[in-house]
DNA sequence: TCTGGGGTCCTAGGACCC
DNA sequence: TCTGGGGTCCTAGGACCC
């Protein structure tokens, strides 16, 4: 029997932070998105105070200040870090990993499933806590969706005390019956209404839904999912790296931006990271869009939304190239007398670079490879955007909110933490 | 006057995920 | 003043072809 189990990490962001900052254990913490703008992750005493995901830090400053809530910039670098040495945490206890996300992997645990599945999910919980301090749960199932429902299970329930397996059909018939289907892996608000029109509240009443109907209502997506919580899987724990087909660097600003120069400046910064981004990935791209936009959460003001598609030909990595196109198609969309509050680089119909097609007049190819090499290699070395091109600018006139960014202590040798000595 | 029956490709937009 | 930054997949509809 197909056993996958989907280990996921409690409050993966905060319990980062507090791996290396003790003071933050025992108390509310919430790690703002980039900008610091929302609350993208919470630890149990914050959520107990209310705080949802997503919830716009400044609507909710008082009520942070109020309970002493401490607020933490998100720190990727860091988080990235942690992901890494979770996974080779992981690897002893399972014969394949899907990484799902920075905080989750799917694993294929068919080999192991001879012996206790849930002493098993215990002993790599245990490894991974004492190798990083992580908390994770693991759910199990025969099928993607039913691993990740049991997750939740595991996560929402204390009777699972972390670990919770659905293969047993009346243990599985018990959650499933009691499991809100909005909070189905797939199923999201608006999927959840119209179901709800139906009189489906349930993960056990989605199971049950006849498969037409299903697909009616929310395309082969939903039937799919229907027959996943049947137990019939429609998707395998997957090894391999889908190829990527389109990336993207886009920020908001910390103020307001009105003039071409400073835009021009952050999509520039943008187009190179992107560049890096590429290369990192052994990519070309052969189309770029650039875009910027007035703020849209403010209806009453003026808004524009910029934005320019164009046709990288040669297909490249190249940054230079990518900088003259993103600044073409700012030139083109912009209007002055806006205030502009987000703006993005995003690539597309990426293909491997060894696949890159051909094309008579190319220019020295070669040379222009060595200098992106060297680009990477300083920047790498000495910190992003020590080394850039003159086009690029030497000042940001625009800035991103990050008012309490913990030390990168695990990427940065001056930031790693020093254990004091006699 | 009559106004087929297939295809493909592309794009925009919706829905969902973390 | 102040609302993240990435991604994926699917469908409908238009343009175009024979």
């Amino acid at each position: 029997m197909t056993a996958i189990g989907l280990i996921d990490c409690n409050n993966f962001y905060v319990s980062c932070e507090r791996a290396f900052d003790s003071s933050l254990i025992g108390v509310p913490v919430v790690v703002a998105s980039n900008n610091d703008g929302c609350a993208i992750a919470r630890s149990n005493e914050a959520k107990a105070l209310g705080v949802r995901m997503g919830d716009p830090i400044h609507l909710i400053r008082d009520r942070l200040d109020r309970h002493g809530v401490v607020v933490r910039s998100s720190n990727y670098t860091l988080y990235g870090d942690m992901q890494r040495r979770i996974l080779s945490a992981i690897d002893d206890f399972a014969s394949e990993v899907e990484i799902y996300s920075i905080d989750e992997s799917f694993l294929d645990l068919t080999p192991f499933g001879d012996r206790d599945l849930v002493a098993h999910a215990n002993g790599m919980r245990t490894q991974v806590r004492r190798w990083t301090t992580i908390p994770t749960c693991v759910g199990i199932g025969p099928t993607k969706t039913l691993a990740k429902l049991a997750n939740a299970a595991a996560k929402k329930n204390p009777i699972f005390d972390g670990v919770a397996d659905l293969r047993d059909d009346a243990i599985r018939r018990f959650v499933l019956d009691r499991f809100p289907v909005g909070d189905v892996w797939g199923v999201g608000r608006a999927t959840a209404s119209k179901l709800a029109g139906l009189g489906i509240a349930t993960a056990g009443q989605l199971r049950d839904m006849q498969m037409r109907q299903a697909r009616g209502l929310g395309t082969v997506v939903l039937e799919r999912l229907v027959a996943e919580l049947r137990g019939v899987a429609a998707s395998a724990v997957d090894v391999v790296e889908p190829q990527r087909k389109g990336m993207a660097v886009t920020r908001s600003f910390g103020s307001p931006v009105g003039d071409l120069e400073t835009l021009m400046g952050a999509v520039a910064q943008f187009a190179m990271r992107a560049g890096e981004k590429l290369r990192s990935h052994g990519l070309v791209a052969g189309q770029l869009t650039v875009f910027f936009h007035t703020n849209q959460h403010k209806r009453d003001r003026p808004q524009h939304h910029g934005s320019r598609r164009l046709t990288l030909h040669p297909m490249t990595d190249d940054s230079l190239e990518l900088l003259a196109a993103a600044r073409r198609g700012v030139e083109a969309a912009w209007r002055d007398g806006f205030a502009y509050t987000k703006a993005g680089v995003m690539l597309d119909d990426l293909v491997a670079a060894e696949q890159r097609p051909r094309t008579l007049f190319e220019g020295d190819v070669e040379r222009r490879a060595r200098l992106m090499t060297a680009l990477d290699e300083v920047n790498g070395r000495f910190g992003r955007f020590t080394a850039v091109p003159g086009t690029q600018g030497f000042r940001w006139g625009w800035t991103a909110r990050a008012e309490s960014r913990s030390p990168a202590w695990t990427t940065r040798l001056a930031d790693v933490p020093v254990v004091a000595a006699g």
